[in-house]
DNA sequence: CAAAAGCGGTGCATTTTTTGCACCACCCTT
DNA sequence: AAGGGTGGTGCAAAAAATGCACCGCTTTTG
């Protein structure tokens, strides 16, 4: 769309906070997208940023202008994505960000299933943390929002919701294997594999352990699901995960999950949603409808 | 803005249904109006309009875009108040859409007393029938609307709401005049002065009189609030308000205002609001504000 | 039934706008 | 004091938008 040109400059300006660095990314020439800004702010009646020697910065201004104009280009998807709905022809982005702990195998089975279906729908799936997510949103960096454990929701309009209990994954000749379900201080005994502590997984572990006062001894501490799913384990090694990513076949690969007492560690939260007051693109709500439609079935 | 010209354009398309009409309007020759549609279209890669002998219709993918615009253009409005509000100076317009009852002595009281207030800003009032409030703001013609007995409010954001009695007023000798409250049947013995049955007060009079078996006997009917005030009225006629209309120095004017009995004319409603999921501009916003603290003080 | 009037669309010359280049004044770091 | 960074500006070149004249078409009019 050429004639919101003005406000991608807006926006790259405000990102690199400075023009002539904003104009290498938008490929032309420094002059040239100063006078764009000069004549932005000329029609605006009043700065849009403030000159510092090192650069530019937005003003108050200038803040109030980008989240019309992030509001803006967004809506604009969701029309471009309507209208393409309307000929028949499912396309668009679907851009989702997610807490590491959705990014498992549920997700991506998900996402490839909906891409099979409509292949002109491309995905943006990116990983943030617990307070990240929403502001993602926030930022329309991402029409989806999948947290877990969220620290707040005051910009999250909640389409679906879900409890997910925390599992422990073992060898399945493991001591605990057998059991029904655990508590804390068997895991403790043992070494774990833990994830950051920026996880909500391992934060509800660590709320637990210490209202116990139980210590969980990491042998392994990553803040990557890959190097877990690789990481050929010890047989007396624990690793903690939530329902939905433990796998159908798991028992195939010679390992067992089972639950942990909720009554040592309370069972999470999982939300999604997108930011409030918006309406995001076709694709992106029937992925979101197709989401929650499985999940409902499969943990409901 | 500028670069919002091409959606200034669409709209002028849309409203004249011909390229040509909205070109004379639009001031620029058809050839480059039609140029500029053409490039539009290209870039959504749809059309926007079907072409017909007569002119050009908005087609289903143009309906989705014009209500963007809509939305785009109004919320621009509101970036461009909140940013002049930013620098002290009020400016802007307060686009008002209420039902005739509601455009009384009240209402142009209160638009003086802003306007004392700030007087950079310009003032817009439209007169909708009961279900017509509603469909301006959808159109975004109006950022408030004031409705008396509205027909339906899907897509309404009530911010403020108020029962408003019916008020009978006549002149201080009339043989009704000394009384506390008025039954219906004792004005149908007399003259009435009536307006126009689209307006709330006379819908309320009308459903009353067919329930209680009245008829209603109109010496005058107008859609005329100026023509009413104007009226020199005979000592036995007999008109209908709402109390809000209701001047102070009702009695110097050798006129009194009895209310009448509410079982039987049941208090109609004054709803007060916006378009649902709207920010209004910074001048509406706070003349609305205004409006129902002066309305919850003189009639709560 | 033919002429006239209205419609959207297009080639071409003209006008307006935008861009790139070279350069200025300024501030901070070195 | 020098060097590298910043935003801003005059001027010529490039690009985009516009106006004019005209086409093919359909509907309306006489």
């Amino acid at each position: 769309m050429r004639h919101l040109l003005p406000y991608k400059y807006v926006e790259e300006i405000a990102k690199a906070g400075s023009i002539r660095k904003a104009a290498e990314t938008l490929a032309i020439t420094p002059s040239a997208l100063n006078r764009r800004l000069l004549s932005i702010e000329d029609e605006l009646g009043v700065q849009i940023f403030e000159r510092l020697p090192v650069g530019v910065r937005l003003n108050t201004a200038g803040e109030i202008l980008l989240e019309h104009i992030r509001n803006q280009m967004s809506d604009m998807a969701r029309v471009q994505s309507q209208i393409a709905d309307l000929s028949g022809q499912r396309r668009g982005n679907v851009s989702i960000a997610a807490s590491p702990e959705l990014l498992g195998s549920f997700l991506a089975g998900e996402v490839r299933k909906y891409q099979a279906e409509f292949p002109g729908v491309t995905f943006k799936v990116q990983q943030k943390f617990r307070g990240d997510v929403e502001k993602a949103l926030i930022e329309h960096d991402a029409d989806i929002g999948i947290v877990y454990e969220p620290m707040k929701l005051a910009d999250f309009q909640t389409l679906f919701n879900i409890v997910q209990p925390v599992y422990c994954i073992m060898d399945k000749n493991h001591p605990l294997a057998k059991k029904k379900a655990l508590r804390l201080y068997e895991c403790a005994e043992f070494p774990l594999i833990l994830t950051e502590k920026s996880w909500g997984v391992r934060n509800l572990l660590e709320q637990s352990a210490i209202r116990l006062g139980i210590n969980l001894r990491a042998v392994i501490q990553t803040d990557s699901r890959g190097f877990l799913i690789n990481y050929e384990r010890e047989t007396d090694q624990l690793s903690f995960d939530i329902q939905v990513n433990i796998p159908d076949n798991l028992d195939k690969r010679g390992m067992v999950a089972v639950p942990i007492n909720t009554l040592d560690v309370p069972e999470g939260f999982v939300f999604i949603g997108h930011l409030k007051g918006r309406t995001i693109p076709v694709a992106s709500a029937r992925f979101l409808e197709q989401l929650t439609t499985e999940m409902a079935g499969r943990f409901g």
